[in-house]
DNA sequence: CTGAAAGCGCTTACAG
DNA sequence: CTGAAAGCGCTTACAG
């Protein structure tokens, strides 16, 4: 592969017998240029692959069409689904998308946005970050504009879009009381996310208005991760009164407690009902199906960007938009054994 | 928010009152510069949030420190797994990187291709393409170093990272054989991918080593999705002579098969032993856990990034790296019925 | 409709 | 060790 210098502005210039700034207009279909001569230039630029500097253009127009996308962890399939959209969204409106992992790990999501700034992104997404370093000074000393999908720490100075955790727990809590369970479980998480805390509440408020006395040992922890839904599932499960059904906070940790489940012997639902929160493209598919509370993870990444895109383009935004979850009943649950 | 005004080396080497140059050496750790000097400018600029405009730097130095990831859908696991070592190792050495879906259509990915063209990214990843854009002649004159990614076109014109097809469905077919299965499926894909025709070598070159006739009815079109693959199994079963155990092209495909298993009343392993390929995070919590092939994803994603950047230094670097699949035995496989 | 010129914010020979 | 100057490849008032 011989180095093929890359053409310039001033090379497709020269062909076509014009100056620099013809070209430039041209190119940008510009109405100040000569219909005829703007095909020509078009045509030559084309034929000789010239590609125009983004970095050079953006030097002038102070704006590179390119957003910053912070993630905990690409390889979680939440967060996936979420890029997706927001990268649809971007490519849609003619903006690249960076990304880059934080691994939970405040210095590393510092060094991310240090980087991201100095590329100059018109603006920054961050998902599920549970981490310290976007505190808010940080957030109001930022000079670009940023939107946090499911963060754990909305803030005033930022635009935030948010499943409705409450509203989404209640209707599977709900679903779960009016089955007829009375010992109803929550493996919840452990990082003291405040989604963990919204979730906890929907729960609490669903018992409440079923009448169901809120017992404090049938909360427990997991990780948000099947490893960590097993352990605790076993907490519940070695309880002298363990639940008949558990909702989960999300649907990793309601895969870890499935299995938790069976390698203790019991069916699920006919032994255990669980309910878990996200509907993954898999959960369709497990065995059982689950029951679950759907998060629209590629509408919130083009939402998220929406509302990005607005805030670059200066215009008025909400600021914060509350998706609703739906529940999506499938085979995990059924009537406690008592009841049938 | 107030606008602020984006520092640059001016304002740096006015509070420092030196030149631009000596700050522009400064902030790089230059040698040339005197020590305290440098000390000071470099205190100044992080007290003043200054950030280098990044856009500005490789206009003079020719490199972006910016690679750029085709993918054709991040929401595909295997996919997210590799872009998370792709991001990992990039991260590492300083580079940024743009992530774009193609949706596996070959208008998308041109567009993709230009515009980090235009954003002169350092180098290109392309994972599991089977879209035709970036064929042999848009490969070779590409100006920028590309490495494919279990691509379904792997071409003399480019770098690429690949599993060992056959040799991972070989072990896969043998593990079923060997178990003392006589009558084995295949469900394949079915959109040409050289994958596919490799998976379904391995396949049969395993059958053929343990004396079992190659019987084409075996081997059915799934679509590496679980959909296709509950049809795809549905077709095996109404056989007159059904398979007692089925090797699946990926995990997606086994998850289908499961489920269409359980659908027609069949018991995985007992009735139906099935294998995947891939090892996706989900597999192991499957009910039953899934036999399957092991690609390691984040480590696929890393040695491809290390081969790009080794490209783009011009260092040597191999054409074609081979990357050994690994068996992984769980509960999907037990011996056939009969021979129990 | 077109071009010459200035300028975006850096880096880097070159001269001292 | 430091600075002045040129230049990277564009865009855009400004003048014609």
């Amino acid at each position: 592969m011989e180095v093929v210098k890359r053409l310039s502005i001033k090379d497709i210039a020269k062909t076509a017998s014009v100056s620099n700034s013809t070209v430039s207009r041209a190119l940008r279909n510009s109405p100040l240029v000569n219909r005829e001569t703007g095909e020509l230039i078009r045509k030559l630029a084309e034929e000789a692959g010239y590609r125009p500097s983004a970095a050079a253009r953006s030097l002038v127009t102070r704006r590179t069409d390119t957003i910053g996308v912070v993630v905990t962890n690409i390889s979680d399939p939440f967060v996936a689904g979420v890029v997706s959209g927001i990268e649809d969204a971007a490519e849609e409106r003619g903006y690249s998308v960076f990304l880059a992992n934080s691994n939970a790990e405040p210095a590393r999501e510092k060094r991310v946005v240090r980087s991201f700034e100095e590329r100059r992104v018109d603006g920054i997404i961050v998902t599920s970050s549970r981490v310290g370093a976007l505190h808010v000074p940080m957030l109001t000393q930022m000079e670009v504009p940023l939107v946090l999908l499911n963060n754990q720490h909305p803030s005033e100075a930022a635009h935030s879009v948010m499943i409705d955790n409450e509203g989404g727990s209640y209707a599977a809590a709900m679903h779960l009381a009016r089955l007829g369970h009375k010992r109803i479980g929550y493996i919840g998480d452990r990082y003291g996310h405040q989604s963990d805390a919204e979730r906890h509440a929907g729960y609490e408020r669903a018992l409440a208005e079923m009448g169901i006395a809120f017992d404090a040992a049938l909360s427990v922890r997991g990780d948000g991760k099947p490893e960590g839904a097993r352990a605790a599932l076993g907490q519940l499960l070695e309880l002298r009164e363990p639940p008949t059904a558990v909702f989960c906070y999300n649907d990793m940790s309601a895969l870890g407690a499935v299995h938790e489940a069976r390698a203790r012997g019991l069916r699920v639902p006919e032994d255990l009902s669980l309910v878990g929160f996200d509907d993954l493209y898999i959960s369709q598919y497990l065995n059982p199906p689950l029951t679950t509370v759907r998060q629209p993870m590629a509408e919130m990444g083009r939402l998220a960007t929406h509302t990005l895109l607005r805030l670059i383009m200066k215009e008025a935004s909400s600021q914060i938009v509350k998706v609703p979850g739906e529940l999506i009943v499938r085979a995990s649950t059924c009537r406690p054994r008592e009841t049938r």
